[in-house]
Formats: structure tokens, C-alpha cells, sequence
DNA sequence: GTTTTTGTTGACCATCTAGTAAACTATTAG
DNA sequence: CTAATAGTTTACTAGATGGTCAACAAAAAC
């Protein structure tokens, strides 16, 4: 088996890190590896190149993500409920983010994504699958809510895109303004979306 | 007087095209000058940086837009119409930049801003005061639509900040999918913000 | 027409950056 | 113990990149 390592982990996660808090174009490999804790000779071994790393660590924060995902869209939960706790889910986030790094960072899939869709081929397509995912999430709790009678909402993908547009266009919002301000609004306006009436009494 | 010259302007459209099609990390003062016609050493007797050359170019974009979003948000307008102009106009846009560079482009301040933002503050600070300036636009055109009755719309600011997270939303999923599909949900997903019911009849 | 102002050019430098290669080290299989 | 495997390290190269400077050119002021 030979010697092991954790390396590829450490790296996966300082690009992943320094992506977020600052942009792809200007991280550097010489930053990843100095992050990391890696020496260059070693990042060429794992990876053939910035890119490639960036795919795969977005692959794997999205493992992660997955098995949150599936705990928030649980079925046990009611299908609003699911949009909305996904919401405060990750307003709480923002804001453990704005205390750790004094920044709102925002979505990193979207962030990203938006930086490099137009160089990265690979990269943007692994982003626009993931971004889908998460559409699929969302579209079945529609789905569910419009069959529970809760909203009116025939076409279950459109209130989706329509609610992820909305949703990460707050999150931007809040990376631009570094603000937590903005996102206070998000569930009254994924409610709002939705065509459901805001009960004051939304459990989180 | 001395001799006179275009090179700063044409700096500034170099830059903006770079960085709305491609990303502000990856784009490099010797691209810049080279797309512009400009030697490096004129480039820095007219800018100290690409910082400040991409400040100039956005102040510089924004009053050729200010222009038309007076024509947009003109008084004479019914207010509900101007803000599905703004819209229809935005899409329309975006259609033609598809054409031209075979990419959806989206919108270049929120997606220089998200990129830049921790890293280049007056940058980031000139995108923050734009991106407010069209907020009031949209806030105003709320206020009258509410006062005449054709929305429930009291907070006409936070509707204003929904109405363009939303709608920045799905410009930048455009860009991220390539696609002018999604934009076609734009009108009613505003509206379906505002409140407002979706006639069939909007003229535009 | 000569002086001043304004803008242009090309050559140059230091540094950063991506990427390579070869020697070295640790772990496991036999 | 000794191979083989898996990972690490250091030093290196080539080229890109940001930035400077002094000489040059054109227009306008006098």
C-alpha cells in the first residue's frame, strides 16, 4: 500500500476555503499548497492542475452537502417547512461565516460558478449539476406542497428556479453589501414566491 | 492643450468586455492594452492600476445607463410597466450579447461585484452605490404602483430589494447555465413579488 | 518657429507563477 | 530483510506579469 496521506484532503479544502473568501482567478497554487501545508511537487502528484483540484473539491463539499440536503428534505417534515428551514439553515451560516472571515461570503456554487463559467468548462458543468440538485430538492417540496393544497403551483420546476433565483440572488446581494441585513427578508420573499400566505407561525 | 487621444476610453471598453466575458482575476493589463490598441506605457500614464481602470470603466458605464433608466422609469409610464420594461429590456439584452459571444453574459455588475468584493474595496464600493441607485429606481416605481393601488406593497424598499435579488438571481443563473430559457419566467416571477396578479395583457 | 503640454513608444527589470524532475522517505507485502 | 508502492521534498526552468523610464511625437500657445 505504501505510505498514506491526507494531503489531497488538505488541499481540496484550502482551495476550497481561499476560493470563498476571495475569488478562483486570483488564488494562486503557490497560496493552495502554502495553506494547505503542502509543497508544490506534492500538489502536482494529486492534481494535474488548479482546475482539476477545484472540481474535485467541489465534488466533495457537496457529499456533505448531500447528506444535509436529505436531513432538511426529509419527508417527515412538512413540505414548506423543508424551503423555509433550508432558508434559515443557511442564514445561520452567513452569519457564523461574517464572524469567522468579517464576510458574508454568500453561496460558493454560485459565486463560483458565475466567475468562471465563461473559462472552465469542467468546472461549470460539475457546478450546474450540483446547482440542479438542488432545484430537484426544491421542486419536490413544491410538488408536495401544491398537492397538500398549501400553495397553487402546477409547474413545480418553474416555482423552484424561481425560488433558488431568488434565494441565491439574496445571498449575493449579502456578499456585495457584506451585509446579514438583506437575508432577514428571505422567507417572506421565497413565501411571497410561493403564492402562500406568510403565517407568522412558520416553526423553524 | 496638446496632443489628444481616445485611449482612455478605449481602455475602459476593453476592460469592461474582459471582464464580462471572461472574469476580473483572469484578465491582465497586457490583454487590456493589447484589445485596446494601447501600449502598456500609455496604460499607466492614464491609470495606476487595473483596480482603478475598471473603477473608471464602470462610473463610466453607468452614466451612458443612467440615461436610459430615466427613459425606463419615466413618470409618464404606468409604474407596474416600467419595471416589466426594465425587465423585457434586460432579456432582450442578453439575447443579443448570446448572439455575439455565444454566451450569456448577465449582469456585469453583480457578477464583477460578487467577485471582487473582498478583495477591492473602492471597487466593490462603487458596485454597492450603483447597484443601489437601480434599487431606488425600482423602489420608486413600487411606491407609485402601491399608492395607486396596483400592489400591496407598504415596504416599497424591501419590495424593490426582493424584486432585484430575484431578478439578478436569474441573470446570473443565465450565465451560469448558458441559457436565455430561464429568463423567460422573469415577468411573472416579478410580478408574482409584487403581488400583482399576471394579466395577460402587459403591454410592453 | 520655438516652447509647453499632452500623449506615445519600446526597452527594460524584478517578481510571481505554473510546471518539472530527481532524489529522498515512509509504509507494507513477500 | 528487501522490494515495491505511495507520497514528499528541494531545487530548478521558462515564461508571464506588473511596473518603470527616458526618449520621442503631435498639437496648441505664444
Amino acid at each position: 500500500m505504501g505510505r498514506t496521506s491526507d494531503a489531497k484532503e488538505r488541499l481540496m479544502a484550502a482551495i476550497s476555503e481561499l476560493i470563498w473568501t476571495g475569488s478562483y482567478g486570483t488564488t494562486t497554487i503557490d497560496q493552495i499548497c502554502e495553506k494547505a501545508g503542502v509543497k508544490k511537487g506534492s500538489f502536482y502528484y494529486f492534481f494535474d492542475s488548479k482546475s482539476e483540484l477545484a472540481v474535485a473539491a467541489t465534488e466533495a463539499e457537496f457529499c456533505i452537502r448531500r447528506v444535509e440536503l436529505d436531513a432538511i428534505f426529509s419527508p417527515m417534515v412538512p413540505p414548506l417547512e423543508r424551503i423555509i428551514n433550508l432558508c434559515e439553515i443557511g442564514c445561520a451560516r452567513q452569519t457564523e461565516l461574517k464572524t469567522k472571515f468579517g464576510q458574508v461570503l454568500g453561496c460558493p456554487l454560485f459565486t463560483l460558478g458565475s466567475e468562471i463559467c465563461t473559462q472552465e468548462k469542467v468546472l461549470r458543468e460539475k457546478i450546474q449539476e450540483i446547482l440542479d440538485c438542488h432545484q430537484r430538492y426544491i421542486a419536490s417540496a413544491v410538488r408536495e406542497a401544491h398537492a397538500a393544497g398549501l400553495i397553487e403551483a402546477p409547474d413545480a420546476a418553474s416555482k423552484a428556479r424561481m425560488v433558488t433565483a431568488y434565494f441565491e440572488g439574496v445571498l449575493t446581494q449579502a456578499r456585495i453589501l457584506n451585509s446579514l441585513e438583506v437575508l432577514k427578508e428571505i422567507p417572506d420573499g421565497v413565501l411571497s414566491i410561493l403564492g402562500a400566505k406568510r403565517s407568522g407561525a412558520v416553526p423553524v
